[in-house]
RNA sequence: GGCGGAUUGGAGCAGCUGGCAGCUCGUCUGGCUCAUAACCAGAAGGUCAAAGGUUCGAAUCCUUUAUCCGCAACCA
């Protein structure tokens, strides 16, 4: 509906995740978690939709991390790279293909991207002064140089900007500047970079921007912010070991700047895919057709990359489709603090799945995504929603249902008999609750898409208190015969209409209904598929209760 | 200091092209008893951070202040 229509195929990207670290439950909130549902969604909904995500291996902070180990940079990134692809997994975020920026397949792509734009002349030259320490052979990035702020005299500043003083610095205006790494006092040396001209796409940009009224407000006003200092041109490549190396010669030891190779990492991992499935020139359809829709997600650090950067690269390269929208989300804090490994503010993927269902943390994180701004996330929130919501709301509406259909219908569905105004009111609003359910994940509203499906399941609740089966199954077992007819066809329809957001559950719940989620759409939730007799199978409890202990660990 | 964002009942959030202040949870009361002590109904609870301004009318627009957060281009 709304745009999608004009489109014929959909790609979507999650950001690829720096490979430093664990993925904690701000970066789900933030970058993934709705990607997957949207997809789950578009794909219910009979789009042709593909979902991509990968590693981010390359960079600055990933050499450092390995040097400060003493390890390989390839041994940190497979550490990650796995550990990230199986929480993704564990979480049921479901991506077509999950790879890596450190194929042969990426390293191509970008090389060539980089190619095209130098063979353009759209690249310059520029040489500058920087930092360079002769024991550890390399440049020095700002972050990795400590030295005396010439401002106020701390002796402790940074190379990018003095702490104590709050004084924007270069690393060359540090008084006895050392390198954070071995302690040694670097020298001045000059290096050649290739720029990119981003300052000559301001105007296209804005344009482009300007074209697109459907944009959270959040990203636009990210970008008129960028927009109203004016942009500069950027630096593309870096001295340094790891990445890809500049695909010229005569220029060892350098390699492309990450942030002008990752996001082409969308491009060379859809050509992946295709690879995989046997259809090598099947990338070109996603990226290369007017009729492709491409919606990055990403959380709000990364705006400035899929909105201004690589856009701007797009149209330098040309022969690329441009984002339809980039969704990006605020952020998500942890306990009223910051989301920082350093102040311990952050929950890893694997410890929250080890200890919950992964359906109660997609639900408790969709219900409170950081759309419009940064939100808190707090352990018992997840554990109200759990057993209030979802067990209490949802579990119990099913467990209801099918407790009757075992002890008055043989744990079969009975036959609907002739339907009173009551029924048809709830049987008619699964199709307004999924229409507007739907509407809800076309415009990125995926908190309101939650809520609103299980306000469904609350109507559902309410007609089951009203027309009192209870009583009926001793007055007219025929009348409440129709009534637990209804309310298993219900249950079917939230199996369909959770799928989005509760996979798992979804799954489950086909499983107790004895059908197969294959072939299921949209569309179906609102009809009525069970036939009477059909054997159900026995009743599970869908979310267990969390304990108050179980909180306070 | 500059730029951008935020501040709404006990908690978490929505509303912000100006028009009686909403949702979920929690609390209180009542109903029901099939069900994971779950479900349903009703109620209480907010001078929308503060001050000033525009307007017939402001949570919504403007100005100032306070607090918090992000950005500031070689971290990604």
């Amino acid at each position: 509906m709304e745009n999608s229509g004009k489109f014929k195929r959909i790609l979507v990207t999650a950001a690829l995740p720096y490979t430093n670290g664990d993925i904690h439950l701000g970066h789900i909130a933030g970058a993934y978690l709705p990607p997957d549902m949207y997809v789950r969604y578009l794909r219910l909904a009979g789009y042709n939709v593909v979902f991509i995500c990968g590693s981010d291996e390359h960079g600055t902070a990933i050499e450092m991390s390995a040097i400060k180990e003493g390890v390989s940079p390839q041994v940190i990134i497979d550490k990650y790279h796995f550990a990230n692809k199986k929480a993704y997994e564990d979480l049921g975020i479901k991506y077509d293909i999950y790879s890596r920026t450190s194929t042969e397949t990426h390293k191509k792509t970008s090389q060539d991207f980089f190619k095209v734009l130098n063979d353009k002349g759209l690249l310059y030259q520029k040489t500058e002064k920087q930092l360079y320490s002769e024991k550890e052979k390399r440049f020095l990035a700002d972050r990795f140089v400590i030295g005396t702020c010439p401002v106020c005299g701390f002796e402790e500043a940074r190379g990018d900007e003095c702490e104590n003083c709050g004084s924007a610095l270069s690393p060359l205006e540090l008084k006895n500047p050392r390198s954070t790494i071995t302690g040694d006092t670097p020298v001045v040396k000059e290096s050649t970079h290739f720029y990119f001209p981003l300052s000559k796409f301001q105007a296209m940009l804005e344009e482009w921007i300007n074209s697109k009224p459907d944009w959270k407000p959040n990203v636009v006003n990210y970008c008129k912010g960028w927009f109203k200092t004016g942009l500069q041109d950027r630096a593309i490549t870096r001295d340094l070991d790891w990445g890809v190396p500049v695909p010229l010669e005569g220029y060892d030891g350098k390699v492309i700047y990450v942030w002008f190779e990752a996001p082409i990492g969308y491009i060379s991992i859809t050509k992946e895919l295709f690879e995989q499935e046997g259809n090598p020139e099947g990338w070109k359809d996603y990226w290369c057709k007017d009729d492709t829709k491409l919606v990055h997600f990403v959380g709000k650090d990364n705006i400035i990359f899929h909105a201004i950067f690589f856009p701007a690269m797009l149209m330098a390269h040309g022969d690329f489709v441009l984002a339809d929208n980039v969704p990006a989300n605020e952020f998500l804090n942890f306990e009223g603090g910051k989301l920082s490994k350093s102040r311990g503010h952050s929950i890893a993927v694997k410890d929250a799945v080890s200890r919950f269902n992964p359906d109660s943390v997609r639900y408790a994180l969709a219900t409170s995504l950081p759309e419009n701004k940064d939100t808190d996330f707090y352990w018992k929130d997840l554990q109200a929603k759990n057993n209030n919501e979802l067990g209490a709301i949802l579990g119990n509406f099913v467990n209801r249902t099918f407790v009757f259909a075992e002890k008055y219908f043989e744990g079969t569905v009975p036959a609907a008999g002739e339907y009173k105004e009551i029924d048809s009111i709830i049987i008619n609003s699964i199709k307004s609750y999924s229409s507007s359910i739907a509407s809800y994940y076309e415009n990125y509203k995926f908190k309101d898409a939650v809520s609103e499906t299980m306000n469904l399941v609350r109507d559902a609740n309410k007609y089951f208190n009203d027309t009192e089966p209870w009583k009926a199954v001793k007055e007219d077992i025929a009348r409440c015969g129709t009534i637990i007819n209804t309310c298993l066809q219900l249950c079917r329809s939230f199996a369909v209409l959770f799928y989005p957001v509760l996979p798992f559950s979804s799954e489950k719940l086909f499983r107790m209904l004895n059908i197969s989620s294959e072939g299921e759409t949209w569309e179906s939730a609102a009809e009525l598929k069970l036939h009477a007799g059909h054997k159900l199978n026995k009743p599970e409890i869908l979310f267990r209760k969390i304990e108050d202990s179980e909180i306070e660990q």
